[in-house]
DNA sequence: GTGTTCACG
DNA sequence: ACGTACGTGAACACG
């Protein structure tokens, strides 16, 4: 029989360290029960046992089996965020049909070593999974141990073991016994370390053999290790001691017990509902629990609704003049539920006809169905309701939304078509949006915007191919003749894009100094490279390769694979993507487009307005301070943006402490670098590395402005406390953004999550602000029916392309809209430029 | 699939 | 002792 077992408490911590912190609705972690399962199911596809053992520790107020209870006193206790996923492993454990075992008075080790022991021999085999180094003395011929570490899983066989460590695997509680183990509070001898143990063990295997040995001269050694030998003899014995683990632990000893199981699919789809782990249960082919589900959210439970198959010519008009239809358009069928009837549209022409129509629409994720409507000439009229949006206004946390996910958050019975679910799935979650206080969100700003990012999608950028491939050819030359150049100063080839190979170039080789590390080897980013500059030629080169090459693999190439046969890219616009509010841009990214170098900012030559149009490009200036001179009310910054003072150079004057006409351009870079920190929620550490002053001078600045910036002292301070109070920061326009960081244990975890709690609000704010502008604008264009869109937007930016004709109204038009998209207790000034590419329309 | 790097606001 | 500013997306190397 094949046995696996589980240190469960050792993978335990490794799944909750290694995974970052997930949480459910109910603020429920369950970042140790992923990693745990992900682990327990690659092990056991790989392993496929008879049987599965899981033991854990248990904790008792005496060890009976060791007299000294005390050794493991600075084992530290478990984060609650752990300790309260601990039970749901367990059941999980169980309802997989796999033996948990807990014994008191004996750990988890204990209990792996008497399981190897049961089945350690009679042709059975025993692989133990665990995280711990200590249970590799259990391998023998029939007990394989499968570490798992940070990085790998590695089996440990005997033969393994050996290579590795130069002894038989059992001494290994020999090692401990003289280099001790400060883990497990194990002492071992005073003054022997690793190196010392190692190379004892490897020559006299045991303490039994070297305390013969010892006394007849027969030990190899300095005077001094002998000497610590001498003294070190009852340490050492009782170190062995309690390294060595116990394989009589009073557990069930007949073989037939461990047999897996049958799988409790019922227990399964109950724990995993509860714990909304999806993906593990699509892996598992385990049904989500619609009791479950439902028990667990407020809103009022509903009845499964009857639908039946309804005639749609017949029923036509009634569908167009009702109020309340809801719809699903994929593959090109169009699936109509109304009135307990549900229809099925095929025909194009029909399709169109009922998108056009009047009648209130319900779906999920519309923007797909404005864009085909674009393209067939026509318009989607009427959506009252989108759950993927609303799904994105109550949780703006989660990677995606799905008819079925958001049914089981919101107590919506399963239907074998989701169309079937949406108008109750839409009632719901439109009365939470109410409850939270999000229908100006909802109603106004993102149903709206829908259509504007649609429109925007297909419209698209005109793109100068040509002019992008002369550019493309122009670095790929000039790459060569830097390439050879590194080759050359490095004395070889090597692939200068891999980090990997970089690192050895210029750390091992070349011997410069290595300053920063990272998982898997040295860091070669531009940050480390530029400290090395002047110490050798060839970092330069490196430099200056890397940037032509990110500007020709990304941009060149990834540009001219996106452009579509009409000369132009359309990017698809993400409204439901980032925790913060913003949209997001893909396939391709425009709003990541070089600017910064005058090298890579060429490449908005190549983005270019149509024959007889040009480009408008309006940006607002520092919105996102402006926010924050209005959200929190301080009036030192309220009144240097209404002077409308030149804010950097103010802030320095404050800073410090010195009239504005006397602020050096140095001053004014340290105190703009402050305000960019004071927004993203500043530490000291990181604005001295970024201003390169000490970390003291930093702190100073710091505690400076906030002194002459009161209000925002006073502002942060209230941020970060409201959301640990509610779980979530606010924006102006109130969208949500839950922090469960906030309430972890980890220190680091948490500082994240007040720093995001500073920034949200401020980041948030802007992108409500620009959604407003940008469905304003769409209106206004549309019903001054000038010829003008909407093509892009960058967070603080938006770009029309105007006819000649058109495009004094069109820029008097966004501004007006820009600038009074919110009021504010400061302006809001937008500049627009005008300009046949990116590039000339942005000064 | 993950980690590293680097482009933007 | 460790890590160290918010939010994104794409390309590449590597296991």
């Amino acid at each position: 029989m094949k046995i696996l077992a589980i240190d469960g408490n050792s993978i335990m911590n490794r799944a909750f360290y290694g995974i970052k912190m997930l949480s459910n609705k109910k603020g429920m972690f369950t970042n140790a029960v992923t990693g745990f399962m992900n682990i327990f199911l690659r092990v056991t596809g790989d392993i496929k046992p008879d049987g599965i053992v899981c033991a854990f520790d248990m904790k008792a107020p005496t060890f009976r089996h060791k007299a000294d209870a005390s050794y493991k006193a600075n084992r530290k206790g478990m984060p609650d965020e752990l300790f309260m996923q601990m039970p749901y492993i367990k059941k999980i454990l169980s309802a997989m049909g796999c033996k948990v075992i807990e014994c008191e008075g004996y750990e988890a080790d204990d209990i792996l070593g008497t399981v190897s022991d049961i089945f350690g021999s009679d042709g059975d085999s025993c692989y133990i999974l665990t995280g711990d180094r200590d249970s590799l003395q259990l391998i023998t011929d029939n007990v394989t141990v499968l570490l798992h570490t940070n990085k790998e899983l590695i089996s440990f066989t005997p033969d393994k073991f050996r290579e590795e460590y130069g002894f038989e695997p059992i001494n290994i509680i020999d090692l401990k016994a003289f280099m001790g183990d400060s883990s497990d509070n194990i002492s071992g001898v005073k003054g022997i370390g690793e190196k010392t143990a190692m190379g004892l063990i490897q020559k006299y295997s045991t303490v039994e053999n070297i305390y013969t040995l010892l006394p007849e001269g027969n030990i190899e050694g300095t005077k001094s290790v002998i000497t610590k030998l001498e003294n070190g003899k009852a340490d050492a014995e009782h170190s062995k001691w309690l390294a060595t683990i116990v394989k009589n632990a009073p557990i069930d000893n007949d073989k037939s017990g461990y047999k897996t199981a049958d799988r409790d699919n019922n227990a399964l789809s109950e724990l995993l509902t509860e714990l909304e782990m999806n993906k593990l249960m699509e892996k598992l082919g385990v049904e989500p629990s619609a009791q479950v589900a439902a028990a667990a959210v407020v809103t009022e439970k509903y009845e499964k609704l009857e639908f039946s198959a309804g005639d749609y010519s017949a029923d036509k008009e009634k569908i167009f003049s009702s109020e309340k239809a809801a719809f699903t358009f994929t593959d090109k069928l169009l699936k109509i539920a109304c009135e307990g009837k549900i229809y099925a549209v095929g025909s194009r022409e029909e399709q169109l006809e009922f998108f056009a129509s009047d009648c209130g629409k319900y779906t999920h994720d519309a923007k797909p169905v404005y864009r085909f409507c674009f393209e067939n000439d026509t318009v989607l009229k009427n959506i009252k309701g989108d759950t993927d949006i609303s799904g994105y206004l109550l949780d703006t946390g989660s990677n995606e939304y799905t008819v079925s996910g958001l049914c089981l958050e919101n107590g919506i019975p399963e239907y074998s078509d989701s169309v079937c679910a949406l108008p109750q799935l839409c009632e719901a979650m439109h009365k939470r949006i109410e409850n939270e206080g999000m229908n100006e969100l909802y109603y106004d700003i993102e149903l709206p915007l829908t259509e504007v990012l649609a429109s925007m999608e297909h419209y698209g950028v005109r793109v100068d191919t040509d002019g992008i491939r002369s550019f493309g050819n122009g670095l790929l030359e000039e790459m060569e003749g830097m390439e050879q150049q590194i080759y050359f100063m490095a004395g070889h080839e090597f692939n200068i894009s891999s980090p990997k190979q970089l690192g050895v170039v210029l750390f091992e080789e070349m011997g410069l100094p290595a300053k920063k590390k990272t998982k898997t080897g040295y860091s070669t980013n531009a940050e480390v490279l530029e400290e090395l500059r002047d110490k050798a030629p060839i970092v330069d080169l490196i430099l200056s390769y890397r940037q032509l090459s990110k500007l020709n693999s990304t941009y060149v190439e990834g540009l001219l694979k996106a452009v579509s046969s009409d000369g132009r890219v359309h990017s698809v616009f993400r409204q439901t993507e980032t925790r913060t509010g913003r949209i997001s841009s893909t396939e391709p990214n425009m709003q990541n487009i070089p600017v910064r170098t005058e090298r890579g900012r060429n490449m908005r030559k190549f983005f270019i307005s149509a024959d007889e149009y040009t480009l408008l490009d309006a940006d607002y200036s520092q919105i996102e301070l402006r926010i924050l001179a209005h959200i929190s009310g301080d009036k030192n910054m309220q009144a240097a943006f209404n002077e409308g003072a030149d804010i950097h150079t103010a802030t320095a004057a404050q800073v410090f402490n010195m009239p504005r006409e006397l602020v050096t351009g140095e001053m004014r870079r340290a105190a703009k670098a402050v305000n960019f920190g004071i927004v993203y929620g500043i530490g000291a550490f990181s604005l001295s590395k970024d201003i390169n002053v000490s970390v003291a001078d930093a702190d100073k600045y710091i505690k400076n402005y906030l002194d002459n910036y009161s209000g925002v002292r006073d502002f942060m301070e209230k941020a970060v406390s409201d959301a640990k109070k509610t779980g979530y920061a606010v924006t102006m326009y109130n969208r949500r953004r839950h922090i469960p960081e906030l309430s972890a244990s980890n220190k680091n975890v948490q500082a994240f999550g007040k720093r995001a709690a500073m920034n949200a609000p401020i980041q948030g704010t802007a992108a409500d602000i620009i959604k407003i502008a940008m469905v304003r604008v769409y209106k206004r264009l549309k019903e001054e029916k000038l010829d003008a869109r909407l093509i892009l937007q960058v967070h603080d930016e938006l770009i029309i392309e105007a006819s000649a004709k058109d495009k004094a109204r069109a820029a008097a038009l966004l501004n007006e809209e820009m600038t009074n998209a919110a009021s504010l207790s400061v302006p809001l000034p937008a500049d627009v430029e005008e300009g046949i590419s990116w590039y000339d329309a942005k000064k």
